[in-house]
DNA sequence: TTTCTGACA
DNA sequence: TGTCAGAA
């Protein structure tokens, strides 16, 4: 049945995250700092991933790797939380992939330098149209 | 020992 | 992002 629970159960510490993620423990807290991923605590203040965190944290570097800010990252999280009333077909993530990287290709033309750090507002604030 | 926070480069 | 200090 619902074996939702069991990938949002808290049970992996920071080091083992770090292992599955490859990325360095300043990395995973800077995300957490700006609300990219949500690790719960222990008594002691440590951070408790859960199955969940590490795909997040996963689908972060990626993006990241991609180009795509920290901003992007969060509102591309939003776009997938809040399906878009306004789209006419529901975006499987590949979908939006793909979307993301067309949308980097455009910027990448036309300004290489100064839209490296610009965020996807503009693609994402007028969209019907996809 | 490991992780946490904050700070500096 | 790496790294250091001081605390837990």
């Amino acid at each position: 049945m619902e074996k939702q629970w069991r990938r949002s159960m808290p049970i992996l510490s920071m080091n083992i995250v770090m292992q599955l993620t490859g990325l360095t423990a300043r990395q995973i807290r800077y995300y957490e700092e700006n609300e990219l991923i949500f690790p719960s605590r222990t008594e002691g203040k440590q951070r408790m991933f859960s199955l969940d965190d590490i795909d997040t944290l996963l689908e972060i570097k990626d993006l990241l790797a991609s180009g795509v800010n920290i901003a992007g990252i969060k509102q591309i999280f939003e776009m997938k939380k809040q399906p878009a009333a306004t789209s006419v077909h529901k975006i499987s993530d590949v979908e939006l992939r793909s979307i993301v990287k067309e949308e980097l290709k455009k910027s990448q033309l036309n300004q290489r330098v100064s839209l490296r750090q610009g965020d996807l507002s503009r693609f994402f604030n007028n969209g019907k149209s996809y």
